[in-house]
DNA sequence: CGCGGGTTTGATCCCAGTCAAGTCCCGTGG
DNA sequence: CCACGGGACTTGACTGGGATCAAACCCGCG
């Protein structure tokens, strides 16, 4: 079961790294570029977006509000996402962005949609494509959220943001890949507390390191760990 | 915050009850209809998709699995939606889907998807529409595994169900709505255990009754209680 | 040097998971 | 007609993972 093919579907057209003729089409189409500190937010869950963005650098997370104060991480976003899509399409953003470095964007402007449609099909369904693979990722969002305890919630999220940087080419062997989110980033994504997600980190420090905003995992038994920590042997249920 | 007007995108083109214009269209395009008595599954997590749907009548789940047993629902699904959009886009399915009544579905065949943004460019910015519609529906799922607590976790799933189903007119003053799920699938799409899921469900029996396919919601203090179930008032924070 | 944000760690509590029966209901077959 | 069995739903007792509260600690910075 799950021989998930859509797990190479990063490789996909319009992902980074962009080939040649995506930027000259970008720069063709883009409405400028964007710079976003550190700390800043970009959108806010709900805003009408008149824009979308692809991130040319830098991370980010996605992230909406509860009325009763809760705050939850939809997904975290680096170079090569698209962001403020669904927003665009349907006229309200769903979450907000807020940048964890400095980022940049390129920016386009909504109302070029519609030409976009109309005279590059293939661009057009490249879009829809990117919204189908992300569909794909909050699906495992919320089967990680709905059936995992503390430590797989942390080994999954820990090895996809890892395997999603070093496919990026930003693993350093040395220091291992940027990871500029604060641990209570990880909690509000993975449903967690921060107190318990500390202890839970604290627990794996042997083989995966957190701090100065880097996130260092000891390879490869330490992604093989993660690995085994995410998806245990399955209960050997009794026979009877 | 959370002005959300997404919340309204439900009366979005393409969505149910299909104009006379989108019927004739599907009547078009379509490659036939597919019949799927409860129970069945259309297809499995990973399959091969050469074929995507709308669903004309029925109701059923999205589901996925883990390697450790468990089971995930992803979200439930109607008459109007789409299924296996994603699938066909990608080539995998992103999830299984399973029928929980007997459904009827509109088959439509992969291939003709590349016609489609070819020729249609207005139907096909609607589907990515549709795309963008349900990643704001899945970050909500989401912020509700994340965020909320069994009691408020029923409660955001009964009255979105609810409510979806009566804006379909299927809504019936003395019954209620149809809801052909069991106790089992409400806990496997709430991250819940069945027995707390029937617990919780028992405390607000008062004012939801699931009982014979059916689900009753006093009205309109019941979906009222709901509101306020799923969405307490803000902790009063000391203000110190 | 003091301050504030982020990280650790310990103590305590409770929500929800697990185990184990038991009930209700319906369909099947003797 | 009733015995039987299996599936869904209930209910109680027990347990534990993770939330909450509280207090340090460890910086970099003005």
């Amino acid at each position: 079961m799950h021989a998930c093919d859509a797990c190479r579907l990063r490789r996909a057209p319009l992902f980074t790294p962009f080939s040649a003729d995506d930027l000259a089409f970008m720069r063709r189409f883009r409405d400028g570029e964007a710079l976003l500190p550190a700390g800043r937010v970009l959108f806010h869950e709900g805003d009408r977006l008149d824009t979308f963005y692809t991130i040319l650098s830098g991370q980010g997370a996605r992230h909406k509000s509860l009325p009763n104060g809760g705050r939850q991480l939809v997904n975290f976003v680096f170079p090569g996402d698209m962001v403020g899509l669904a927003g665009s399409v349907t006229g309200a953003a769903t979450a907000s962005l807020t940048a964890a470095s400095d980022m940049v964007l390129c920016r386009f402007r909504r109302g070029r949609l519609a030409e976009l449609f109309a005279t590059q099909p293939e661009r057009a369904f490249a879009l829809t494509w990117i919204a189908a693979v992300e569909e794909h990722f909050l699906g495992e969002t919320i089967a990680t959220l709905g059936q995992r305890n503390a430590a797989q919630r942390l080994a999954w999220a820990l090895s996809k943001v890892y395997n999603r940087l070093a496919e990026l080419g930003l693993e350093d062997a040395a220091t291992g890949v940027p990871f500029p989110y604060r641990q209570a980033d990880l909690a509000d994504a993975l449903g967690l507390s921060l107190v318990h997600t500390n202890k839970t980190l604290g627990r794996m420090r042997s083989f995966v390191q957190l701090s100065a905003g880097r996130l260092r995992v000891l390879n490869p038994p330490g992604l093989t760990a993660l690995a085994m920590i995410e998806d245990p042997a399955p209960q050997r249920r009794p026979l009877l």
